[in-house]
DNA sequence: CATGAATGAGATTTCATTCAT
DNA sequence: TATGAATGAAATCTCATTCAT
């Protein structure tokens, strides 16, 4: 599994940072909910790969269910930071629109804790999404740079008139997450990995071709 | 035509009906698993479901696993019925392939299921899915209704040529899955539910118009 | 400790006997309970007491919580059973008085687990009680007695008038209570055990006298 | 006059005042051990309360038994003080000892942790009462009075010749410990509070009443 | 085939106490 | 004197599985 933060590795008894003892669990938690899901999570093996007591777990997170919120809140803000593309514009909004797909693909394929949280949140309607802090999709940079290339294709008479922007972002997003979420079901069935390069080349080629075909204005239309 | 096995509800006691009882058994499973997942799910909750004593669960599936690799093969049983589509080809490629996406996108909506199972077991990283009796998905006859479409719409000129129908075929099953299998964390950043019918309809309109887009032959290349 | 009720000691493995099961571990939680307390007792301990899995405790009380009011239900039977003093009327009502102030005295020292109980109780604000599948002391026979007692009395003109029966029962229990809730300090204060049996003879005594006393018609009011 | 250490309410943080912390501290015990019993009381609780880090408690009071002692000892100069009647001699033996009855209730009535803090203390068999530095209750000035009075009412023919100072005392503290201590249990018992005023002022009469008809000479005794 | 009482291993959580600062 | 992070042992509770009937 690929890691992005890094990950502390067992803290030396006696330390007493409380800060970097919460983010050495938190982190041992997001790897261990990524891997068995929110019941299949074993808070024994967290402190442990924290490097810390069990006890001190409850001290910081109070409860399994205070640390799966924690680990939400964490993949959320990965989400939210991963799609802040404020460089896309230069492109032009065909290419941009382009980049902005391959973007949320790669996204998910770096971190397979988004897809994981999210799946297993879903399982539980989304209830400890409503617990936590804030909702933190609503600020999601991704609708405005989105809204502001279907503006400048408008504008450049490249693209369609009538583009729905949330089943817009719901399509690109989903093109990119069910790859990932699926990755091993659809490896046995289809008898090969997908994760392999050129596979990955070619889906994504597919996946952005597919988005900017559906915004490009008809050609009957000129 | 394939056939699921009809799932019956709770079962009167004392019935002396083995095979009934373990349709019981796996529709309460079915359901328990679609709510809370292989590691949630409790083998109690279950036979107090199928309205049967919990030894007998064992006794038809021998251990939790048995039941969830049962659970898979029903899911993937829908599936492949309900992809079963042999009526497309009158459409005509166009609206053949769009019928597909759309269909798609029907069967996840109807069958909560198969998007709950799906999701654990790629959790699990398709552990089970190997050990399910076949993996069913190889006789996928979706792919050969995607197959016969694309070459009609290659012998009329319509399709482009270099589509490749892996990609095509998880592109189209993931713009109907991500709707469903994150309805509620999506209804939870968009603060409004996801399945009003109004919000189904625009969504399927762009998703079928979107796999249309891509396939069709660019205006300039006449 | 006196023990009253026959505690059944370890039951052999195997054994599909609900009700002893459930009577053995009630027994030994009653043992727990008056020896520690609520919060003091160990369900550990109470499982080992019965001769059972601790998980059995779990499966047949729910708790710790449901086997507290369990004891708490028992208790108050005992009560109950303790003061059903039918026989009392023929002593007349002087001499019935003062035997029943002796038998509730006698019934506290018998069964040191109601005394226990209720207090711990109190200390929990009887909120388990409320829970309990009645209020079981509503029903208190003892209360009848007394009620009988008296008006036997009035109308021999042995007895005053005035008297509030709340008020006598509780003076009464009181009496009776407070020598064995307190027994081990008071004895660490008297330097001496107040159950030696010649001090329990000098405690009835002035118990019985006191409620005759307080119940005698003034002997200027002839 | 007996003076029972004042205790303070929550502290502000950072004070050096470590006569202060302690009585905090000891207050906040007093509390929390009165509502929950020894093993229920959690020291991060009685922490809290007094406003001061867990392990000044600890500091102060070497653990939570230390801490269960001093908060006994405390419950028992409150007794003691409570107790020091000099003033009742004017009264004349009969109303003297009437007052005497009615102010013992009056203390358990005021200070419930004595009650509380007793009761507990007796579930362990007065365990620590022998480890703490005096045991109070032998210097108890309530005797001294009781003596006092009883001695009067001889001298001036009003009570009878025979009683037993013991169990006067243990009957006289055990009509109003008995109402305090089962405020709860007997308030659920009734379906009525017996906090009540009048209720109250009924049983005080009662308790007053038959501690004097007790002490009383038979009138044919004359 | 069917029951559900019973188990035992292991889960989450609690909490008095210690200790670096 | 004072803090509060950290610990570890032990508590309550869970749950898949077994087994006598």
């Amino acid at each position: 599994m690929i890691r992005v933060m890094v990950i502390r590795q067992r803290r030396k008894r006696g330390t007493r940072d409380a800060e970097g003892a919460k983010a050495a669990i938190l982190a041992a938690a997001v790897r261990e909910f990524t891997d068995k899901g929110l019941a299949g999570a074993r808070m024994d093996e967290i402190a442990r790969g924290a490097g810390v007591a069990k006890g001190l777990v409850f001290h910081h997170f109070g409860s399994k269910e205070g640390l799966w919120i924690a680990a939400l809140e964490h993949a959320y803000a990965l989400l939210r930071a991963g799609q802040d593309e404020t460089a896309l514009d230069v492109l032009g909004p065909v290419e941009g629109m382009r980049r902005l797909a391959h973007g949320t693909f790669r996204l998910f394929r770096a971190h397979p804790e988004i897809v994981a949280l999210m799946n297993e949140e879903n399982l539980h309607r989304a209830r400890h999404l409503r617990a936590a802090k804030a909702i933190p999709l609503l600020y999601n940079p991704l609708f405005a740079t989105i809204e502001r290339l279907l503006a400048a294709g408008r504008a450049q008479n490249l693209f369609r008139e009538d583009v729905d922007v949330t089943a817009l972002y719901v399509a690109m997003s989903g093109l990119g997450y069910f790859y990932c979420a699926n990755r091993w079901t659809l490896s046995a069935a289809f008898a090969g990995d997908l994760f392999r390069p050129e596979r990955i080349a070619t889906y994504e080629d597919v996946l952005g071709e597919m988005v900017v075909a559906y915004l490009r204005k008809p050609a009957g239309s000129l």
